[in-house]
DNA sequence: TATGAATGAGCTTTCATTCAT
DNA sequence: CATGAATGAAAGCTCATTCAT
């Protein structure tokens, strides 16, 4: 939707406007973000803005487009499941695409956990494609195909737990990011092969222990639970 | 923080511009939110909101405060875990607190998940009172004692899992009132006891034993996920 | 003006009140003083002021009026000149009630300066009684009784020489009392009879010697001057 | 101070900005001016006010600038005295300097003397410069080589002197324009060689001979004064 | 196409004044 | 008479958008 001229631009100057917009869009919803700090920090001339875009919500949109685009880049690798194990390899995998999504782009993640958070999911079917933009619809698909391959407990509600880890999947990252900062000492350099650091692989590892077994120690708990 | 001419108004008007703020807050951040609005939905005068307030960061602030007062009350109702089960009681809650802050003031607890959206929960420690709003704290407290009564399992990463509990109980109330609203075709009646609305409580338990047990069907799946 | 209320009220609670005034309208002008600050500062309702007052204006001819009033206490005492001798001596007196009137009411002086800032000499005429506030109509009277006597030079532009008086008269105490605060370190402390004061005796002689004598060391000068 | 955008104006807009300014602070403190009055009476939107100007002090301060650097320019053209005469010469000059001044720029000579009202001379630091924006310090100057010169009496307090000078200096500028508007009965035409204008010549020879020689007739008067 | 000045609607905030208690 | 809440006009200032160059 911006308009032909932006597209016209060199590579690098749409690039650090994108930029300077996914920055603005990271701490401001489109209500609060500001043409103004825009044309400001991207160094652009006010009236280029409007050559570029129609308004503030054109760019956002635009913005919106490269969330999407580049977390389909990241998801095209990933293989459909094809037997029992490969059932949690798949999750392992929505996982790993979000962490490597908010290791590459953490500004624009928050940019999609934002929009997220103004567009909950009830209502978040984009208007113009008809798909949902949250990662739900990976989930509920995740969810049969493992009622299918018999790899998940009968009694999941699976409408409940694709929420669960449509949230958890959403939240995982940046929590993950802080804490390899904190424990590090020092910003996080992106490694898309995320499954070679050594912190990473813990902390993911764990989080699916939890998923798929749950925190409690003994597997009677749940029974013991109830019958009480 | 409010003037003292605030307090001094009669209860039905105090209420009314705390209801009409708390919808201009739930809707829109601290930066977006505006004056205007507020009184015009109020009712009131544009010069009378600058006689109960300092400004609008003034008014948030006060409803911030609406938000932990008013979950304080809820959680004041809570034992703490006594024995072994008791810990996993302990934890449901834990979240039944969330589902009936969620229940009876849907709206603060927007206002209370855009405040934690926006001041992230490793920079959210309340500079006033020191304390952390989000419900962290508590859930590291409830992993501690999980782990002294045997309750948890050893593997688990309790900084990781608090995270994780904390996000699930945030985001899961307000799937609750979603689902329960859809399902029944209207909006959902507040009953405080909400253990005894058969759909919360079904939702709950699916939602603790996804929690304890995990979503995988076979105990055995985690030594083989990774044995492979 | 003001209301009879105003003067109903007792002498401390009106005093206070005037003197939270002139604080005021020392500070600022007409235009940009504040009813908020008075009534603030002087700790009553804000009802309570227009009970008093009819506006702002009301209460700033009053203090006008305290002027008028105080100066005139001071003045009342002032003998005519009789002979030769007093025609100075009455030039020294009215110095001399400027200062007395400088150091019993230092912000009500800067009130008339600032009066007669903003009401140059020529265009000062108090539209209610049709007098003169500034002291020119004294110094034209004085130098007329001088001329008369025979104590000032026949040369003398009388109309110019009464302006260049009262413009030294008028700022002439403000320096004065800079100044003694200056040398000695500390406020100065009202002293009606300030003819003892041997600062204030040493600088009202040096002022009287210059306006007497100028500041010529030859009596020559002059007529070197304009004959070169 | 101002922006850019302003020095980038035309000259003729401007300067019809600056002298709507003008008016405004000749008749106005910064405190009661008016971004309001000002946009309006230059015909100018309020948008445009604020990309000209941070605010209206920038645009005061822009302002006092201008009084300074007319001033200076005619002040470039003040020899230093020579020798005996050139003392009173010298004094002259700086009296004709606010004469030109006054003639030249009544409204920002006003500016000028509403400035020096509201921050007195012992507070009147520049805090910019560092300088006086007042002419004390040439009278100082004046009267420490008039002493040199053995021109001065030795009597004279030269620092009251100094504030005499500079408080006459000052103030008579704007009675001989009115005066001669008076006298003449239509407004004063600028000629800046004011020495040519009898009227000027007369009253500024009148006002040198009572500085030089004070309004006494007999100079034995001062003796008699005291001896008395 | 790039620029940045021009614009006025709209924002937050202040203020003098009124008025019910 | 004292009070202080209510009011809305008007202030300073910001902003998205337009437009002439």
């Amino acid at each position: 939707m911006p308009k032909d001229t932006f597209f016209h631009l060199s590579q690098v100057k749409r690039q650090l406007i994108e930029n300077v917009a996914i920055e603005e869009f990271a701490d401001n919803s489109l209500q609060s973000a500001s043409v103004n700090a825009i044309v400001n920090n991207a160094g652009i001339a006010k009236g280029s803005f409007y050559q570029y875009f129609e308004n503030l919500e054109d760019l956002y949109k635009h913005i919106l487009k490269l969330v999407k685009d580049r977390k389909l880049e990241l998801i095209s690798t990933l293989p459909l499941p094809a037997n029992n194990l490969d059932t949690f390899r798949y999750l392992q995998r929505l996982l790993q695409i979000e962490i490597a999504f908010e290791l590459k782009y953490p500004r624009l993640s928050r940019v999609e956990r934002r929009y997220n958070f103004e567009n909950p999911v009830n209502s978040s079917i984009d208007p113009e494609t008809g798909q949902r933009l949250s990662g739900d619809g990976r989930f509920h698909a995740f969810l049969s195909q493992g009622v299918l391959h018999d790899d998940i407990a009968t009694w999941v509600d699976t409408d409940l737990a694709a929420y669960v880890l449509g949230v958890v999947s959403q939240w995982f990252s940046p929590y993950l990011l802080e804490r390899m900062g904190q424990d590090s000492g020092k910003p996080v350099e992106f490694n898309l092969d995320v499954s070679h650091d050594p912190h990473v692989q813990d902390l993911l590892q764990n989080l699916m222990d939890i998923l798929m077994a749950g925190i409690a120690r003994d597997p009677q708990i749940r029974k013991d639970f109830y019958s009480k």
